[in-house]
DNA sequence: CCTATTTGACCAGG
DNA sequence: CCTGGTCAAATAGG
């Protein structure tokens, strides 16, 4: 694993698992002085420090985590016999990109990785839009779509008049996202790009989804862009995956947010149950409580947990949390209990279960 | 000074 | 050996 996972991703996959132990050391802790609101909110953050770090190291087909480690075009062996978290012999830090650890090798046992991590590669979706730009003055940077990118090549390819650009979600570095696309100019007609976006988006910011139909630029007429939409079987997986992304997206927000609470929390674990502190979190994961499916979500978790409960009742702040969730559940027909949904969280959250989802994740009602 | 882009070089696969 | 994809030093731009 360390021969192909970059130094960023090592030093934050350090920092989830020494939070997680810091968490475990304050619950021991807690033992001493039992309250069950801290106790079960040190739990749920252990969860998921556990969680994130598992998705570090886990390579997902359809949605490569965060971390996931890469390789570089070209293998390049290391110079050294070890691989080095450090920079290497004759190459002075500031001359590595500003992106810290996006460069991986893999080194002497590296082999089977290396074959995970192409493999891991290939499995990444792919999908083409062609977008046709009617008004001479537009540019590639301007077909918006709603992602940040930084360009990192460009190449002439063989037969074709113009060059391909390749591009890569600038939070790369930030948040491992590993999302890429190409765009080539058509040879035919010149006012059509071919983008080809590989990978989905596995960072927090990817909100507003790919359909460049849906982001176009503020500034343009949606007239003077018009969207040429891909062949109808390949439409089919198109859409597929951009629903899948926007889901996707969804409940990374919605596990971002939860563990900025849970983060925020860590600091002073009884602060957290201070109402103000926690109320402005809370009101910007209501829109996607409106939508998180709790009702399902306690179903599946009372077959998984049954006879596993070990939570108290106190009106925590943290109940008030969950009851909102829950009570748009019940609104909707089905009865349940918020501790219940708390309890399953560390279900709700277990990437494994989104990427088994085929297209229509159950944790979000549509 | 910091960040993004450009561009020649490098690498693996075919 | 050729090609596509990527890296990273140099450069541009704010």
């Amino acid at each position: 694993m360390d021969n192909i996972m970059g130094e960023c991703e090592r030093n934050h996959l350090i920092d989830v698992l020494t939070q997680g132990r810091e968490l475990a050391e304050q619950l021991q802790v807690h033992f001493h002085h039992p309250s069950p609101e801290v106790q079960q909110l040190l739990l749920l953050k252990i969860l998921l420090s556990y969680d994130k770090a598992l998705s570090m190291l886990t390579c997902k087909d359809a949605s490569p985590e965060p971390t996931t480690a890469r390789v570089r075009g070209g293998l390049r062996p290391f110079r050294d016999s070890e691989p080095s978290p450090s920079p290497l012999p004759g190459e002075s830090p500031a001359s590595r990109d500003s992106e810290p650890g996006y460069k991986e090798y893999a080194g002497t046992n590296g082999n089977q990785a290396l074959v995970d991590v192409l493999d891991c590669r290939k499995a990444m979706p792919r999908w083409t839009n062609r977008v046709r730009v009617t008004h001479g003055t537009a540019i590639e940077g301007q077909l918006d779509d709603g992602h940040s990118w930084r360009k990192y090549g460009q190449k002439d390819i063989l037969h074709a008049k113009y060059p391909r650009g390749y591009y890569r979600c600038t939070n790369r570095g930030s948040q491992g996202c590993l999302a890429t696309k190409q765009v080539q100019q058509s040879d035919e007609d010149p006012t059509v790009f071919e983008i080809t976006y590989r990978g989905r988006h596995t960072c927090s910011h990817a909100s507003v989804g790919i359909n460049p139909s849906s982001s176009l630029p503020e500034n343009e007429n949606p007239n003077d862009v018009l969207v040429v939409e891909a062949p109808p079987e390949q439409q089919q997986h198109q859409q597929a995956d951009l629903e899948q992304q926007k889901d996707h997206d969804k409940l990374l927000d919605f596990y971002n947010s939860l563990a900025s609470i849970t983060e925020c929390s860590s600091k002073n674990p009884l602060a957290a149950f201070s109402l103000p502190s926690i109320s402005d979190d809370l009101h910007q994961l209501y829109p996607l409580f409106d939508t998180f499916n709790f009702s399902e979500a306690v179903t599946r978790c009372e077959l998984i947990h049954e006879n596993q409960h070990f939570h108290s009742r106190e009106d925590s702040e943290l109940d008030l949390f969950f009851s909102a969730g829950s009570s748009v559940a019940t609104s909707s027909g089905t009865n349940s209990r918020a501790a219940d949904a708390r309890d399953s969280l560390d279900y709700i959250l277990d990437p494994a279960e989104f990427n088994n989802s085929s297209g229509n994740p159950w944790f979000f009602s549509k």
